[in-house]
DNA sequence: GATGAATGAGCGTTCATTCAT
DNA sequence: TATGAATGAACGCTCATTCAT
C-alpha cells in the first residue's frame, strides 16, 4: 500500500506541484482513504521527501555497476553522458517534481531533511564525476592540469542544465546530435591543454 | 507605489517560496494595506508574474549592447560567459524564485501566460547564442560542421546548470576557475572537428 | 485485563486531560493493542466512567466501616476530616481527572450515565455527613437548632474546596495547620448557637 | 465584534465544553464567519483564554470597593460572604467553564498563560482574605494565636466548595439557610481559641 | 485611490471506531 | 480474544479576495 500511495503521489504532486496538490487527491489516486496516508508517511512533507528518496534509491548503485569495468576514462565519459540521457526519460517524468524539490530545499536548513538529502545526493554525483576525471588524468588521457573540481561541476551542470531543458519542454529536445556534441565538448575540455584558450583557427 | 510592490514581493517571494509568501507579508514589506496590492495586481498569481516580466525585462537588449561590438565569435562566446557570471550575483538573489517560477511554468498550458513567458524568454536566449555560433561558423572561425541548434542548446544548458548549481548552494562555488574552464570547453567544444572524438592522447 | 486497561487509562487521562487522552496512547501504556480497548469498554467515554466508577467504588464502605465505632459526633466529625484528609494524597493523583469528570458531568443530562453516578456519589457523601450530625444533634453535643442539611452541606463544601485548592496547586498546602483549622471550624460551628453570630469579643 | 464573540464563545463553551465547542459553533452563534473570529483571538485556546480574564476583570476592585468602608472586620468578613453569594448567580452560568479552565489549567505550565492567569487570581482572593484576617486579629476581634494563612485559605476553600456544588447541581441550593450557617462557623472558626478544640457541651 | 475588516472555501491532520484476520 | 490497518468525519486554522467606507 506504500507503494500505491507513492505512486499516486508521484503523479499528483507532479501534475498539480507540490502546494496544491492536496492529500485529498493523492488519497483519491491511490484508492486509499485521507487518514490512511498518515498510516505510512507522517505529513505531506514527509510523504514528498519519501518520494525523491525512491526517485534516487540505487541511483548510485546502479552508476557504479555501469562504469567500474575496465573501461578507458574517455569511455566512462561517454558511458556517463550515455547513463544520463537514458535516464532522462524517467526524469522527464518527475522532473518537474525534482525541481520543485530543489526549490524547496534551496530555501536553506529550515526545511529540514529535504536539504539534507539534496545535498547528499549531489555531493555523491560530484564524487562520482571527480573520480573519473582523476583517473583520467592520473592515466594520462586527460590534461594533467585539469582542475578537477572545476571540471567535474562543470560536466554535472552540462547534465543538469539538459535535464532542465528537457523538464522546462523550453524547445530542446535532447537528440543524438545534442548528445554528440555533449561528448565531443566534454571531452574537448577535459583534453584542451588550458594554455591560450582561443587557438586560432586558419581564418 | 507599483515598484515598491514588485520589490516587496520579491524580496518576500524569494524567502518564502510562492506557497508560502502571504499577500500580507508583501504588503507589509511594501508598507501599504492588503486591498491596495489589488489595485495594481490582478492576483498573486499576476504579481508573481509581473515580477519575472519584470526581472527579464532588459536583459535581452543588455545582452544585446555588450556584445555586437565588432569582436571576434571567440570573443563573443567569452563575453556572454563574463555576462552570465556577471548576472549570477543577481540570480543568487533571486534565483530560488526563477526556479520555482520554472516548475510552475513547466507545469503547462493550465498555467496560462507564465508558461509563455517562460518559453518566450528562453526562445530569445536561443536565438542569441544561435546568432553567436552562427556568425562564428560563417566566418569559419567555428568547426563548420557545428549543429548550431545543438550547440546553442549545450551553451545554454552549460549556463544554466551552473546558475542552478549556484542557486542550489550545493557546495559549487562558481568562482574563475570553473569560468576558465568552462570557457574553454565551450570553445573547445565549438573548434574540436567532431570526427573521431577521442583523440588519443599518448600513454 | 482489564484492570490493566483502567490502570493505564488513569495515568492517561491524568497526565492529558479527557479530551487530549488518545485511545492509542491508553492502550499503549497497557500494553495491549487499541483495538482490545473495544473488548472491555463500548468508547473512550465508557471508559472514563468506569474509572470514575472504580475510583469512588468503596469509598462508601470504607468510611462507613471506618466511623461506625462508638466514637463521639465529634470524634466522627474529625476522623472525617482525616480520612478527607489521608485520601488527598491520592486526590491529588486523579483530582484533575475528578475536575474534568465533573465539569463534563455538569454539562447536564446529555452526558447520559456520568452526570447521575456523579450525583448518587454526592449524594451517599451528604447522607453520610448528615448522619453524623444528625447523630450529634441528637445527643446534645451539637446545636439544637442546627439546619441539619444546611451544616452537611456546608461541611462537604469545605472539604471539596481543601481538595480543589489542593489539586489546583494554587499555592496553597493542606498541612497540620490547616487541618487543625478546619477541625476547629467545623465543630465551632456545629457548637455555637446560631443566636447573634458576632459575639463580641472585648477590644 | 470583539464582544459579540465573547458573549457567544461563553454560551458556546459553557453548553459544550472547550474540547467539544468548535470554532465554527461560536461563529454561527455570534453571527460571524469563521475567518472573523481569528481577527480578533488567536486561537480557540486564546478565545477562552479572554473569556477568563473578561470574567474576573473587575472582580478585585468590585471587591476592593465594597468592603475598606470602615467596618469591623466580622462585618466584612460578612461582607464578604455577602458579595460571594451575589456572585453565585453569575458563576452558575459560566461555573462550568470555570471548572474547565481550573481543569485545563491545573495540567500545570505547558498550558501557558492559563495556569498564570488561575494563580494571579487566586493569590489575589489570597491577599484579600489574608488582609480580612489579619485585621481582624490586630484589632483583638479574632483570636490572636489565629494562623493568618491557614485561615483565609479555610474561608476561600468554603466559598469555592459552595460555587462548587452550586455549579454541579448536586442537590445543594445555597440559600439563606447556608449563607447564615456559613457566616456563623467562618466566624466561629475565627473567634474560638484554637486550645482543646473539643469543648464539652453538657449533655 | 487606499483601506482593512470580513469572508468562506479549503487544507493538513487527528483519532475514535470498525472489522477482517 | 487479540490485533492493527483502514476508515472518514470533523476540526482548527489560513489566506486570497472582496467591498463598504
Amino acid at each position: 500500500m506504500r507503494q500505491a500511495i507513492l505512486k499516486a503521489a508521484e503523479r499528483v504532486f507532479d501534475a498539480r506541484g507540490y502546494a496544491a496538490a492536496t492529500m485529498e487527491a493523492i488519497a483519491e489516486a491511490a484508492g486509499v482513504s485521507k487518514g490512511s496516508l498518515y498510516n505510512y508517511f507522517e505529513s505531506k512533507r514527509d510523504l514528498f521527501h519519501q518520494l525523491f528518496l525512491a526517485a534516487v534509491a540505487g541511483e548510485g548503485e546502479e552508476l557504479q555497476g555501469q562504469l567500474k569495468q575496465g573501461l578507458t576514462p574517455s569511455e566512462q565519459v561517454e558511458h556517463l553522458v550515455n547513463f544520463w540521457f537514458q535516464r532522462m526519460g524517467y526524469y522527464r517524468r518527475i522532473g518537474r517534481l525534482f525541481l520543485e524539490f530543489w526549490a524547496t530545499a534551496a530555501r536553506g536548513e529550515q526545511e529540514g531533511p529535504l536539504a539534507a538529502t539534496l545535498r547528499e545526493t549531489y555531493a555523491r554525483h560530484q564524487q562520482f564525476v571527480r573520480d573519473i576525471v582523476a583517473d583520467g588524468v592520473r592515466r594520462g588521457q586527460f590534461n594533467p592540469q585539469t582542475d578537477i573540481q572545476a571540471a567535474a561541476a562543470l560536466i554535472l551542470a552540462i547534465l543538469d542544465g539538459l535535464m532542465v531543458q528537457s523538464i522546462l519542454n523550453v524547445g530542446v529536445t535532447v537528440d543524438e546530435a545534442i548528445l554528440s556534441a555533449l561528448k565531443r565538448t566534454i571531452l574537448a575540455g577535459l583534453q584542451t591543454p588550458p594554455g591560450p584558450h582561443l587557438p586560432r583557427v586558419p581564418q
